[in-house]
DNA sequence: TCGGTCAACCGGCGAA
DNA sequence: TTCGCCGGTTGACCGA
């Protein structure tokens, strides 16, 4: 466990911990290690540039002559080369990989397993980095569609206003046979914009000249219903009702289509009786 | 001089 | 108990 450990405290380090020479095999002077010390990689610039690894003939003879331990140096481009070809094979170390890059590499094994450990450090910070990022642009795209669903919403509240007002002209005006209601809250979604704007198509429809028979009525509650002879005016999954006995406006039972009601969900009801559509008034149309 | 990078260490934890 | 890993930290080094 302590291989690699190292063993001299810096006599110029006021670091608690900093040792400053990493132990190789044995030591004549301390008996059980020596010193293995590491140079100037690469880079330095200074004065003291020596090569990466020094033998510790050498090391003693410099540390006695100057009786300044090395401090602790980069591995050289060559190492770290290696080292991250190794990493990218399998950034996990087994025992027997760490031997042999450790003699490889002219590095204790412990050397090999704390850069291993290192570098998965790295790698797990880019990798919170990356995630970081990716959220992040996942998180503009959702706040650009949430801005331009805002936006969308302003708009058609507008226009849903707009639509009340025209509405509320058209009551007053008093169409004939025909009471078209005002705008509940309900008719605040997108969906409930969509069928009032087929409601003021139909109520536009109903006062222009030769309109055929199309209203829009006043249901109890002040639910919205349209009586519609063609389905298609209603979006998917709205339905037509056929208002006549609720309201009083009737309309020939020719056998067709006009004649039948439909509701939400499938629900379907032919030549249907009053009651039966006084109880789906409720949920028809605007549910 | 300062901030970033990197080798190395420490303490804790889990597995064998 | 040993061993290896991890998160956090330290200190040397280096470039701006």
């Amino acid at each position: 466990m302590d291989s690699g450990r190292l063993i001299f405290d810096s006599a110029s380090s006021s670091s608690s911990r900093g040792p400053l020479l990493l132990w190789g095999g044995g030591n004549p002077v301390l008996g059980a290690v020596s010193p293995v010390v590491v140079g100037v990689a690469e880079k330095g610039g200074a004065s003291k540039r020596r090569p990466f690894f020094t033998s510790p003939d050498e090391v003693y003879e410099e540390y006695y002559e100057e009786q300044l331990p090395e401090k602790k140096r980069r591995l050289t481009s060559e190492q770290v080369h290696l080292l991250e070809r190794s990493f990218k094979e399998e950034n996990k170390l087994e025992p027997e990989r760490k031997s042999e890059l450790a003699q490889m590499l002219g590095l204790q094994p412990r050397q090999v397993a704390v850069w291993f450990q290192n570098r998965r450090a790295r790698w797990k910070n880019k990798q919170l980095e990356r995630d970081f990022d990716q959220l992040k642009s996942s998180y503009d795209a959702l706040l650009f569609d949430h801005d331009a669903l805002l936006k969308d919403n302003h708009r058609l509240r507008s226009q849903l206003s707009t639509l009340a007002e025209k509405l509320e002209e058209a009551n007053e005006q008093g169409a004939s046979g025909v009471t078209v209601l005002t705008v509940d809250d309900q008719a605040a979604s997108t969906a409930d914009l969509t069928v009032l704007n087929i409601q003021q198509k139909k109520v536009e429809d109903m006062l222009s000249p030769g309109s055929g028979g199309s209203a829009v009525v006043e249901a109890d509650g002040g639910h919205h219903l349209v009586e519609s002879s063609r389905e298609s005016y209603l979006p998917e999954n709205y339905h037509c009702v056929e208002l006549v006995d609720v309201v009083g406006i009737h309309s020939e039972d020719d056998m067709s289509d006009e004649g039948c009601s439909y509701y939400p969900d499938g629900m379907f009801t032919e030549h249907h009786q009053q009651e039966e559509v006084e109880a789906q008034l409720d949920w028809c149309i605007w549910n």
